[in-house]
DNA sequence: CCTACCGATCGGTAGG
DNA sequence: CCTACCGATCGGTAGG
């Protein structure tokens, strides 16, 4: 005879983190405070830690979120693609898309917590690089794909191909962030589809 | 008959402010506290406050330097170097090593500050820009040159070589600062290198 | 440049 | 889930 079922618990813990994922967005996943995060769902303090435990709990939690979110935006629509050159195709062009329509304002959530994190060590910190690995290594499965169906040149170097695809990501949503200038999306993907390209024409 | 000369003011500044921008490399140009630089100085947080007025302007002046410091170790380099493509590559070469080896142990402060201060209106957001719209149009300029003197195509975009030059670089800063993995940063000078190589073999 | 202090906010706990 | 509270720290001021 719980007071609450464990689906109301859970769809209670997941409303909660779409505020905080959406607030740690704009003022950055450290800057997100128990205090600030408890009134804009007004309730108090101590109801939240309750939910999660402490601020650091709460930000690998919120952190999860986004990378789940990221994964849907930007990976399964490109998962019902054939492996190789055309998922990779179509993950560049939703990764675009989420960056100009991201699903938190604060635009691509990773970007922000991996520079954010980078120098403090500690739990957050691993999980942004795992998630970030884990990321890499999707790319790169893909286009150890590509080079084996003959889309890409035999030489290519799939972490080089990863690797690349993301900085251009990474790079276009830093500067769209601060500029809001939608040329940075589009000159993105046009690097993009060079990296992708046959090296000689 | 002052107490301390012109120059002694000049100089304690300048200590001060190198201190500051080192901890804000690590920490965040927001997170950089006025308590916390000053502990680290040896100093009162009032005697901190007196030399920069508040912290908003403290980040001004943080920001300021490190610009000038990117300039110095980026820009100053390649001067020397004819403009176009000659100078355009000694750029890339210097950033790359700037990467590998900064000034301040956070990695590239540019790129914090930018990430940091895109959702976070004010004057430190529109300095950041400032200095980044200035970076970009020197790299523009070099471009320009460059398709003048037949070293690029002539229907190179110059905004489209600077942007994806830029974008590497961030890319590769937050690659390499999560990681620590240099390799992103010769990955991120093979790919400079192709934006800026012939379009045709 | 200092000490002493201001009100606000931080993450978190006690107790219910 | 709440109120009430803890010690620490925030940016900054008063007064010297």
């Amino acid at each position: 005879m719980a007071r609450r079922s464990a689906t109301q618990v859970a769809d209670s813990r997941a409303q909660t983190l779409d505020a905080a994922v959406e607030l740690a967005s704009v003022i950055g996943l450290e800057g997100l405070t128990i205090g600030r995060l408890a009134e804009q769902l007004e309730m108090s303090k101590s109801g939240l830690v309750g939910r999660f435990g402490s601020k650091e709990e709460l930000q690998l939690a919120v952190l999860e979120l986004a990378a789940d979110a990221f994964r849907h935006a930007v990976y399964e629509p490109a998962a019902a693609q054939p492996s190789g050159f055309t998922r990779l195709t179509a993950i560049c062009d939703a990764w675009i898309t989420y960056l100009r329509d991201p699903p938190f304002s604060g635009g691509c959530f990773l970007t922000t917590a991996s520079v954010e994190f980078d120098a403090r060590p500690g739990p957050v910190n691993a999980a942004v690089k795992a998630v970030m690995r884990r990321w890499l290594g999707v790319l790169e499965r893909e286009a150890t794909a590509a080079i084996e169906q003959g889309e890409l040149a035999p030489d290519t170097d799939p972490s080089d191909i990863a690797f690349t695809i993301n900085a251009l990501a990474v790079g276009a949503n830093c500067h769209y962030q601060l500029h809001h200038d939608p040329r940075a999306l589009t000159r993105a993907r046009h690097a993009m589809a060079r990296v992708l390209a046959p090296s000689s024409a």
